[in-house]
DNA sequence: ATGAAAGCGCTAACAG
DNA sequence: CTGTTAGCGCTTTCAT
């Protein structure tokens, strides 16, 4: 036997036939809006209790003309950061909007075009993206159809809130120079517009202190992707004696790569990563890693949501937060 | 000045009237359903483009009396098990029902009802849960209001997709007893519902063995609290050889516990976890851990939603799958 | 192959 | 304080 089941979910009319009352009077009661007497207000949650009455929110959206729910689209949901990123734009919803309608992509998915699809068609009042892999000038459409937030990555034009990853590229790639490499590599992510500024931070870094960038991308955002880019690296001749890595997963994927060869981090292979996600600070990992602050950004984003919400003309938002490196012991001065 | 929009999205009506169609020719095109000629079905996907009609997913539902969407509800995204059981959700779950709604609970919230109670006001046609906080009798009251599979826990009375707990925590204490191990300790979860089979299956084992069983349990799923009780464990005077904690984020946040203290790992103290996350493989971690298969356990429930989708009245699905100890070097003899 | 009309559950004037 | 009415965008008989 299967479990029972309500057969119709009650309805508004429901309780107001049950109650004796108009359907407008129970709506008025669950908004409390004003208009309704206290005797009536009870009378009509008790009979919604008894009946198992639920308002039913897209009904409610459909008539208000008006989208109440906001969407969230997360690149990949077993990198940290974009559960930080989630964690933040909770925070800093208001508790009555609890519609929050996540779309979630695979990294492996590429451009994922149904992602932010799902979320218009669910008709969400505004979509707030964490690293869309779509180009800018896409991003820019689909900002006409519903207000987008980008996080963690700018999109002139369109409200953004990231982090100043030229900055923080920068700072890594100094960190390495001032410990005396020379043979510093990056492992890249894919070329994806708006995920190239920290690869072309670390190559004006490199050119600036009179060195020669060495770039390997990653095909896609997934730790196997990495861990190849970390093998073409290290079996390469003239194997670099630090990498600087677009993420900590790549990091981590890196540091694997080494291990398997043989090598000894620090010492024979500096690593530094990017996020300061809560793996690399375990002990015995020690990641050296910048620090976006993904949770910080996350609430800046959902405070910049509702604000598009309340203000659809006001200026186009772009909060840059700074970044901030973390030094551990995954690097170390370059071996003689 | 903000981004310019559209005032008003197209309808189903603007593109009828564009063509000069009917609507209900607009709808039919729009699911393919036969009795449109071709002919009008290219004038009105053309129209649509121009227009940049999307079909209103939320109204359709509504007209059709009937719930697309399936929730999706994860008690901790910041716990790779849950984002491993969302990806096999997706993988299991048909292309075209790309209507995904995820509700995540951090699991600091305790009982959290609002984290269900949104997906139900959302009008999903099902929602699949990852181990819901709420106890088993209120899990069956949701479910005579929308059907519910449970996921990585056992509802009796509601479809469930588990993993066989009794068994794993069987298995890591009986590796830590053959170890020769004695003062075996488990840092256990908080005491809901559903969550204290590896406890009792821990306990039961060590008595089996003619030992006392030590339980300390987090007062929530946070890693803080996993410290905590960790902190307990290995500040008290007769300090445990051994820990087998209730999932891996214990298990690290024990460890790090554990290196503060000066403490060696294996050496001084052998350590059990549970889930096989990515992080308890790394090198230098090499986490002693057993894997409940969490991808599975994800696609086998998305089937299980399917199925519940398609026949309401079917038997209630009750799916056990089994768990698998991976020793690696965290544990060791006990000292002598 | 195409269209008219009713209705899904709810909100929002407008009356009383 | 309470009720009436007209939609919101879409699907679905039932006609033509």
């Amino acid at each position: 036997m299967g479990p029972d089941r309500q057969l119709r979910p009650a309805t508004q009319s429901d309780v107001a036939r049950e109650v004796g009352v108009s359907r407008t009077l129970v709506s008025f009661a669950f908004r409390d809006a004003p208009g309704v007497s206290d005797e009536t207000k009870q009378a009509i949650f008790d009979a919604a209790k008894r009946l198992g009455y639920r308002p039913n929110a897209a009904a409610a959206d459909l008539a208000r003309k008006h989208r109440s729910a906001v969407g969230l689209y997360l690149m990949d949901i077993h990198n940290e950061v974009y559960a930080d990123i989630l964690s933040g734009v909770r925070m800093s919803l208001p508790q009555a909007r609890n519609r929050l309608i996540l779309s979630v992509s695979q990294p492996i998915d590429g451009v994922d075009p149904g992602a932010v699809d799902s979320l218009i068609e669910a008709r969400v009042g505004i979509i707030i993206a964490a690293t869309l892999l779509d180009p800018d000038e896409r991003v820019r459409e689909l900002a006409q159809i519903v207000p987008i937030v980008s996080v963690a990555r700018p999109v002139p034009g369109v409200d953004s809130v990231y982090s100043d990853d030229d900055a923080g590229a920068r700072a890594a790639t100094e960190h390495l120079l001032s410990l005396g490499h020379t043979r510093i590599a990056h492992l890249g992510g894919p070329d994806y517009d708006g995920h190239t500024v920290r690869r072309r931070s670390y190559e004006k870094t490199m050119r600036d202190a009179g060195m020669v960038p060495w770039t390997v991308p990653a095909d896609d955002f997934t730790q196997d992707a990495g861990q190849r880019a970390a093998a073409e690296l290290l079996d390469s001749v003239d194997r670099p004696t630090a990498i600087f890595t677009h993420n900590d997963l790549f990091a981590l994927a890196a540091r694997e790569a080494a291990y398997a060869r043989g090598l000894a981090i620090p010492g024979d292979l500096s690593l530094v990563g990017y996020d300061n996600s809560r793996t690399g600070r375990l002990h015995g990992i020690d990641l050296t890693s910048v620090d976006l602050h993904a949770v910080e950004l996350g609430s800046v984003a959902g405070a910049v949501a509702m604000d598009r919400l309340n203000n659809p003309d006001a200026p186009i938002a772009d909060e840059r937060l700074t970044p901030e490196l973390v030094v551990r012991s995954s690097t170390a001065p370059a071996p003689m």
